[in-house]
RNA sequence: GGGAGCAUAGCUCAGCUGGUUUAGAGCAUCUGCCUUACAAGCAGAGGGUCCGCGGUUCGAACCCGUGUGCUCCCA
């Protein structure tokens, strides 16, 4: 009756879950579109197709027959009312309140007259028929004359060692601990690890089974009561104390969750792992960030046997047929299973036979993934399989390096003869605020849709692109999705502005300062260019993505689109015009990848494009010229610098200046003039030989800029700023002088960075120069 | 218990051959601006015993040792 309720129910889940997986997997498609994740949309894959789960099967039985899967015991949880196992998640601890009984056992001291006792604290005296061993730490001073020697089993007498290991807490209970391989996990490895018999005194009805010898048949916690009495009449009981303790709890039925020896088919791991291991070492197969691939190398060095069977309701059943008497093929199907039995004994009926109950872990399907998707197993050498396999790059999370990763290789390696792919890309994981797992319970997951919504895909990928460097967790914060939209605002804002100039477009012949603008930011462009494409190829992405932001952000609006603006209704060289466009269709282009909406939306805005975005290839990248980035560098320098020290003297934004320069490079500064005057607000500007009295002293390397304003100035903040700017220049050179001044410096440090100081050192010194200059000017 | 990693500005993090760094970014903070692309903005500024201690080196945020605190994976 039972078993056809369950059954029932198992047909009804069966419909509920692929239910489930139509309208939640649709669900994380929908949510990958409206992100702008650039796949191919007919190809969607899933494990339980039939072409896939057939492989699957396969797979099982290809690796039976190779000797690479066999049946071996494993410790699991035991469900004893629903008689069934549960995995892990179904387990649910409570903290009890319980006793601890602390019991004695009596030592073979090899004399009958002679009685020691070793006593041993435990909260399930019950199992107390199923030890097989006391053990003991080694370092435990109370017994270490006991090392080797044997003890008794009170009540039914049975002889056992007792061993010592450093698994055995000295500070918990008596210090000694009662082993039982049978029913408890960490006992269970224990017993492994010292090969103890295994006695299992339950019935999968939580009753005693005949191997426990007395209280046969009768409730495990019947029996907890009932056995203490005994033990005190026979003088093994100690004391009883109040003790608290985790206790699982089955999420089924609500009993006492019993661990319990089943038999388990396993994956023997040894030889198919060594291609992968190999792979990875050789850098056949390269992990980004590096640092997982000592992690991996560690697990596949340590490589254990797989577990593949799952106490669960849903995923490839495991593809085993039992008869009665327990004795089973392994087959593709219930009817070669069937012909496997009945050449072995006609009268077998197939009615008799039963598939196995268990279904396979879930990474015994996706593990195939790389090929399989390409149907590289169940159409072995079609086209597909041949043009995309090895693949470029996985992209997936870290927690899953052993589950799937490592398992991909080695079943790549198994079936294609290959590597499944060359790169992977470990992604962090997310987390809130303060830095918890996203999980429903806490509810603190975000809403992706609604993100979108709100900022826009776009943003939603800024905000998290910018925000995780590889493999490592990236903190949630709407903050940068909020950075992310402000920075796209930011880019429609330039569009308009250049559809402003694109009305008022006129031929106005060269100009020094259009040129030099010009000719810095394609420098700047290039520059960038270059560093983004060296970023991706180590998949650097955040750091990629911050470079291109500032690129945008700063040089290009901040200084290049001001430096070539024209003045108030006035018109636009389209020459110049044209250069901007180009720069801005390229800076779309580099940014595609992270924002393609808006990127793509204002490419094709800016002009008729024969190509969309996300098929355009590369161009090669121009060099750049350094000496032209320096002298932007310097204008920028200067500019600020200026600002500043209008700011300092509180100047308002509206007040003009005349701008005084004292320079030796007199021609450097006139292809820049006129840029210069119109960021620093300059009505006029002339080249000095001497200082200007009653100016506001800006000096910058070997040049002094004087600030002429109507404005009365105070000479108490410029004298302050100008020693402070003295107190930072004077410390600065004595450091530098002092590093010089060590010989062993001079004689063992590259040439380049002695020059370096040197160079430091002569422009801190005429700098220094140039500010007591202007501090004698203003007395 | 085994393994991996992290600790840098108020917050989140860069800083990947030790020397263009008396340490950088974003956010936050402060000051001044409704400047004719953008106030979701512009122009500036302040803010750090690079976790503690010891060592290697001409030179350490970076390499080594050690202590402390935290995180993750596996059991």
């Amino acid at each position: 009756m039972e078993g056809k309720i369950w059954r029932y129910h198992f047909t009804t889940f069966l419909g509920y879950a692929w239910e489930w997986k139509e309208k939640y997997g649709g669900i994380i498609l929908q949510q990958l579109r409206k992100l702008g994740c650039s796949l191919d949309w007919d190809r969607t894959s899933f494990t339980m197709d039939p072409d896939y789960y057939q492989s699957v099967i396969k797979v099982f039985n290809d690796l039976y027959a190779k000797g690479h899967i066999y049946r071996g015991k494993r410790m699991i949880n035991w469900d004893v009312r629903a008689k069934t196992a549960l995995s892990d998640e179904e387990v649910i601890y409570k903290e009890v309140q319980s006793k601890l009984y602390y019991i004695r056992y009596r030592i073979d001291t090899g004399s009958e007259s002679q009685h020691e006792y070793i006593t041993v604290a435990t909260v399930r005296p019950e199992t107390i028929m199923g030890d097989t061993a006391i053990c003991v730490n080694p370092n435990d001073e109370r017994f270490k004359h006991l090392h080797g020697k044997f003890a008794y089993v009170p009540l039914i007498n049975r002889r056992i060692p007792i061993i010592p290991d450093e698994y055995v807490e000295m500070d918990f209970g008596t210090g000694a601990l009662k082993v039982t391989p049978a029913h408890d996990i960490n006992d269970y490895q224990l017993g492994q690890k010292y090969q103890l018999e295994i006695i299992d005194t339950m019935n999968d009805d939580g009753t005693m089974s005949d191997a426990a010898q007395i209280f046969i048949g009768e409730d495990r916690f019947d029996v907890r009561k009932k056995i203490i009495p005994e033990l005190e009449a026979a003088g093994n009981l100690v004391k009883i104390e109040d003790y608290t303790n985790q206790v699982g709890f089955s999420e089924r039925t609500d009993a006492v969750v019993e661990s319990r020896l089943s038999l388990q088919w396993w994956v023997s791991m040894k030889a198919i792992s060594e291609p992968a291991l190999k792979a990875v070492n050789d850098d056949e197969i390269n992990f980004h960030p590096a640092k997982f691939k000592n992690l991996y190398r560690h697990w596949m060095e340590n490589i254990k046997d797989w577990c593949i069977s799952r106490q669960l309701w849903w995923g490839h059943r495991i593809p085993a047929y039992y008869l009665e008497d327990g004795s089973f093929e392994v087959a593709h199907s219930l009817e070669e299973a069937f012909e496997k039995f009945k050449s072995q004994n006609s009268k077998i009926k197939i009615e008799d036979i039963k598939q196995d109950e268990d279904c396979l872990d879930t990474w015994f399907s996706s593990w195939l993934w790389p090929f399989e998707v390409f149907k590289g197993l169940s159409n072995p050498d079609n086209a597909e399989v041949k043009y995309y396999y090895p693949t470029n790059t996985l992209v997936t999370a870290p927690e899953i390096i052993f589950f799937w990763v490592a398992r991909m290789i080695m079943a790549g390696y198994e079936y294609q003869g290959k590597k499944p792919f060359s790169d992977v890309y470990f992604t962090g994981i997310v987390r809130d605020k303060q830095g918890r797992k996203m999980s429903k319970s806490l509810g603190n997951s975000p809403d992706l849709l609604g993100l979108i919504d709100q900022y826009g895909a776009d943003a939603v990928r800024f905000g998290i692109m910018i925000a995780s460097p590889a493999g490592n967790d990236l903190l949630f914060d709407e903050s940068s999705l909020e950075q992310g939209r402000n920075f796209n605002n930011k880019l429609w804002n330039a569009l308009k502005l250049l559809k402003m100039w694109e009305a008022r477009q006129s031929d106005l012949g060269t100009d020094l300062q259009n040129d030099f603008a010009i000719n810095w930011f394609e420098n700047r462009l290039n520059t960038v260019k270059a560093e983004v494409e060296i970023l991706m190829q180590q998949f650097r992405l955040s750091e990629a993505l911050k470079i291109i932001y500032s690129l945008v952000w700063d040089d290009f609006c901040s200084w290049y689109l001001e430096w070539i603006k024209p003045g108030f209704e006035q018109p636009m060289d389209s020459a110049v015009y044209q250069r901007t466009v180009t720069y801005f269709e390229e800076l779309m282009q580099l940014l595609h990848p992270f924002v393609p909406f808006i990127t793509e939306e204002i490419y094709h805005l800016l002009g008729e494009q024969t190509e969309d975005l996300c098929v355009k290839q590369n161009q090669p990248i121009n060099s750049a010229n350094e000496s032209i980035t320096a002298a932007g560098e310097l204008l920028k320098n200067v500019i600020s610098a200026l600002r500043d020290a209008r700011n300092k003297n509180q100047l308002k934004p509206k007040e003009t200046i005349k701008l005084h320069i004292q320079t030796e490079n007199v021609s450097e500064y006139q292809a820049i003039e006129k840029i210069l005057a119109k960021q620093v607000n300059a009505e006029k500007t002339s080249f000095t030989t001497e200082a200007i009295a009653n100016s506001i002293v800006v000096a910058i390397e070997k040049d002094k800029f004087f600030i002429e304003t109507e404005k009365v100035l105070d000479a108490t903040t410029l004298k302050a700023e100008l020693l402070k700017d003295l107190e930072y220049q004077t410390k600065f050179l004595q450091s530098v002088t002092i590093k010089l001044s060590n010989e062993r410096f001079v004689q063992n440090a590259k040439p380049e960075v002695v020059e370096l100081e040197r160079k430091k050192q002569a422009d801190a010194a005429a700098r220094i120069k140039t500010i007591e200059e202007s501090l004698g000017n203003l007395n």
